[in-house]
DNA sequence: AGATTTATCTATCCACTGTCAAGATAATTT
DNA sequence: AAATTATCTTGACAGTGGATAGATAAATCT
């Protein structure tokens, strides 16, 4: 009786760790993630990742890569069907939050977290695309510099509360109340339109 | 010859060990922090933290308690000497902001981290006494609830990108023009005043 | 005062962690 | 077919947090 052997090389690992880390933070925290679990869970040997990615970092770092992807996909999720600028700008602090409220740890690595390698180049590269896109959205509404981080700032301060469950004031208010009062604080810090 | 010998008792080492992790803490990170590292910057064997704290997350919450009152305080540093209400909600916004400067790692214990217990009666106690001063702030210039959250969403944003250093694109800015754009920043999200 | 109890700290042990080095296996190249 | 390279396993190492048992000193009680 021949049982199904697993075959040495796994085909594709890199992609089966990258999966296996992000469960693993999203279950056990950034504090208390492990690399050797990570590789349990992917079915494999605690020292086969270094060949993928040297260290635990190496690995983190890839995946920070492929967080500020989603990251950025949340935003335009949140902004298809805009055609209003402004509104376009206050739905990509929405994305901002979604994005946070869906995947805490993974937020927390890309913003919080020093172990990513933030001189990688592909994560590096893979965050000014997310950071250019907020640029492009306030210069769309004709602001500068400030009104940037004016809108960085807001989002990610409510996107972090968030993720850190510190907004209790806004824990007994209905989806729908909640999301209007989220709109009107991001729509507070843009700049005046004369629209 | 009698050398000075050791106490077998430390004679405060509860104090001791919580200035010993702060500053493991600070040198470190708190990805990195080690209870048996801040035993030994303590002088003492590796099982006696726990008598005083239990297990780490006991001595980081012990530490958060104390990390949420200068956080406090800093805020008041801040505020101190202002007479107008905005002017002061201001000024929160700069002393939470420097906290987060100065102290960075703190910052993100309180904020960011699972470690400490929150559900600790002495930590929530000195978290509300901070949520509860940035309340007041905003009654006296006749805001809302929702002005809270603002000034507050505000204040951390800045505070935690900046405690991260995603904020590049005021690095070249000198001190003085930096200060004006935060504060513009923050006097942005407070409701109109007749003022 | 002397005896007993309690608080504080040390020494050992365990399971777990990340990293390294050496070897086994399979795919690729020559 | 042979040699080289890539991939993965095994075993070792120092470091970690926590539990336990014992040592020491302080506090309390007659």
């Amino acid at each position: 009786m021949t049982t199904v052997d697993k075959p040495y090389h796994h085909g594709d690992l890199r992609s089966a760790l990258l999966a296996a880390a992000e469960l693993e933070l999203a279950e056990r925290g950034i504090e208390a993630f492990s690399l050797r679990q990570v590789a349990k869970r992917a079915g494999v040997s605690h020292a086969a990742p270094a060949h993928h990615f040297g260290d635990v970092n190496g690995l983190l770092t890839a995946l920070s890569t492929e967080a500020f992807r989603w990251f950025h996909a949340s935003m335009l999720a949140r902004e298809a069907g805009a055609s209003d600028p402004r509104d376009r700008a206050v739905r990509a602090g929405l994305g901002y939050l979604d994005f946070a409220l869906a995947r805490p740890t993974l937020f927390r690595l890309i913003f919080s977290s020093k172990k990513p390698d933030f001189s990688d180049p592909d994560l590096m590269a893979a965050g000014d695309v997310a950071y250019n896109h907020l640029l492009r959205l306030i210069e769309d509404i004709g602001g500068g510099l400030a009104d940037v981080a004016a809108l960085w700032a807001m989002s990610h301060g409510i996107a972090d509360l968030a993720a850190g469950q510190r907004l209790r004031m806004m824990a007994d208010l209905d989806d729908a109340a909640r999301q209007k009062v989220i709109r009107d604080l991001l729509a507070r810090v843009l700049p005046k339109g004369r629209t």
